[in-house]
DNA sequence: CGCTTGTTTGAATACGCATTCATATAGTTC
DNA sequence: GAACTATATGAATGCGTATTCAAACAAGCG
């Protein structure tokens, strides 16, 4: 005996309340205009019933979903996945939910980001990957709108929103120099991401104004993970007669944990005694008591807000041609891996960095 | 002048291809009973319009949204941003989309699940969050199903994937054993969940058939997170007369991490040296270089491939009282923070890790 | 050839809500 | 009390697809 299940629609909550369907529909529409007693009765005909509005049938009938879409490329780098967190976060705070996708390395997110235009969602952050021109021109066809998060435009027409990469490699540049460094390794990141090159320029551009000349400076590839710094690493200091430098800068965090690991690991390099070095992101992970990296910390938050900011505002149709670049400066966080650095009331600092960490079962 | 804008229906596509709108539907429809010229002559049309299926009318219709609910509690553990992302890549591979939730600490997930119900959902998975009884009998009053993720059920009628907390427990007082450790400190987790409870009995039980009494066991609160039990370990250790165990059991590996750190930091205590030290998930962060944690691994792709396929089984209505309780068994891996295990391939072991860890910008 | 079985197809309809539009009611003003 | 304005309400309709259902058609068989 099969029982059907027929669910509870808003004309049984009508029937019930006595009042007609699209009653039923304002009770549950803020600022709707509907007498108080009407919607109290029900409210109270829905609880009855345990009545749920149905929030796929809204979306058919509104042309809007609540619904924003995440791609995320690469989620082995923590700075990806706390970014999509902060979006749950912040979407689910305003009321909208999430559909969250993946990308495989390098691979782009057509067929992803096709998936999420069929859900006509409300929007599409991109996070680190690439996708192709067709299915941008597709997305405005549709009238749906692309953000692209921590993603410099190849397509300038695209909105973004990044943290200022040559900004933030100068600071670390700033730190570096200050502490005395004279020559430097850097180890860069995916050669195809603006990122990485950015950041990159970012750094040396302040260190030839400090008159630091390419000959004190060397580039390696570093894969753009944890892994690849780790051999990138591994393989230059194993070389012949490997240039020692005073400082590294490794283009993101993830990277420069794994440079970290490979140096004390496998050269017994002491950090910052022998070589310092920095990172970029400010991730986590970076915080651990045993890395206590100095870099920059892309401001997440307010990263999010932004773009959030920016799909809305494009959503309002006012003129959805209004593509913005909205880039947010990094902010500089002194940690134990370059010396000198005038940590801001070390034990406090702990203290945060413990918090900030946390993590709960 | 705005332009309206008019999508792309399947009736436009109908009208192109000169057949009716069902047809449209079935060329898109596996296995429906269309002839293949139709079908052709259909998809040549839609690509020619730019014709993306409304997915959200087609759940509408077919009572379908080929969306799953993930509710994950708590983000700041690793283990359950890792299974965050062990869900969405299963999922996206067999064509599902994944609204993704997130849940704040102990705060129970009503209003969240809620939400989830309301888009009708095809499953329901919660991860680390407590929901209501209320809640639970209101979705089965609407049909969606529920699975319970790496959490024991309260309520036994509840589908519940986890790994065997018990039996991983005991593996790891087993290689502490046979290390030679006879007093020990267990840092314990969340009081209210039962992983952390029964993750220690399995410890217990097993040092008991060993004949290593209460007298030689020591539990201090970890408060289930990195600064907790990074705190705990330092309370512990600065009271006037420690007791000073040759090992210490955190029940989770985010925790056994902040106990690392905590100890070397502030106390300058080796591990193994001095104490050994084993956690338990498995998670990424465990097998950066100043750790090499031993643990136990839950075998997450294994856990989110049951728990998928239960949640279905579920969906074909057969016979929904179908709750089922699945225990898989955690995975010993030897590490570094527990002496004298044979590594396998000590090579080839830190280059899998390296691996694992990985990260791409 | 008449009949059955099986495959395609289109007309009609359901899905559950939001929205438009016209009507009805209450509230104001002179 | 007439003439308005603002607010509430319900009837009707649309959103874009999947799913009956019955009709049309082809094929197989005695």
């Amino acid at each position: 005996m099969k029982r059907k299940t027929t669910r509870v629609t808003s004309y049984d909550v009508a029937k019930l309340a006595g009042v007609s369907q699209p009653t039923v529909s304002r009770a549950f529409t803020p600022n709707a205009s509907i007498a108080k007693d009407k919607r109290d009765r029900v409210l109270a005909a829905a609880k009855q019933l345990h009545y749920l509005p149905n929030s796929i049938a809204a979306s058919l009938s509104s042309a809007r979903s609540n619904i924003v879409a995440v791609i995320v490329g690469d989620m082995h780098n923590p700075f990806y996945s706390e970014s999509l967190q902060a979006f749950i976060n912040r979407l689910q705070a305003t009321n909208r939910q999430v559909l969250a996708f993946t990308v495989e390395d390098g691979r782009d997110c057509d067929a992803v980001l096709m998936q999420a235009l069929r859900y006509h969602v409300d929007g599409i952050v991109v996070t680190s990957a690439n996708l192709s021109s067709d299915l941008i021109s597709l997305s405005r066809e549709v009238g749906i709108p692309i953000a692209l998060f921590n993603r410099s435009t190849s397509d300038p027409t695209l909105t973004s929103v990044r943290c200022d990469s040559v900004q933030g490699g100068g600071l670390l540049a700033d730190a570096m120099f200050a502490a005395g460094a004279q020559s430097y390794l850097i180890v860069r990141g995916d050669p195809q991401g603006s990122t990485s090159r950015l950041r990159v320029k970012g750094f040396r551009d302040a260190l030839a104004s400090f008159g630091i000349g390419d000959s004190a400076i060397t580039e390696i590839d570093g894969g753009s993970s944890y892994a690849g710094s780790y051999r990138a690493i591994s393989n230059h200091f194993d070389s012949p007669a490997p240039q020692f430098p005073d400082a590294i800068f490794a283009v993101n965090d993830i990277m420069a944990i794994g440079c970290i690991d490979a140096l004390r690991a496998k050269f017994n390099i002491a950090i910052p005694g022998d070589i310092m070095l920095a990172g970029f992101d400010g991730i986590r992970e970076g915080r651990l008591g045993p890395y206590h990296l100095t870099t920059v910390r892309q401001p997440i938050e307010d990263m999010v807000t932004k773009t959030l900011d920016l799909l809305g505002r494009d959503n309002q149709g006012e003129k959805s041609a209004t593509q913005v670049n909205c880039v947010l400066p990094g902010i500089f966080i002194p940690g134990r891996t370059v010396p000198g650095l005038v940590e801001i009331a070390p034990d406090k600092a702990l203290e945060a960095d413990i918090e900030s960490i946390s993590g709960k079962n």
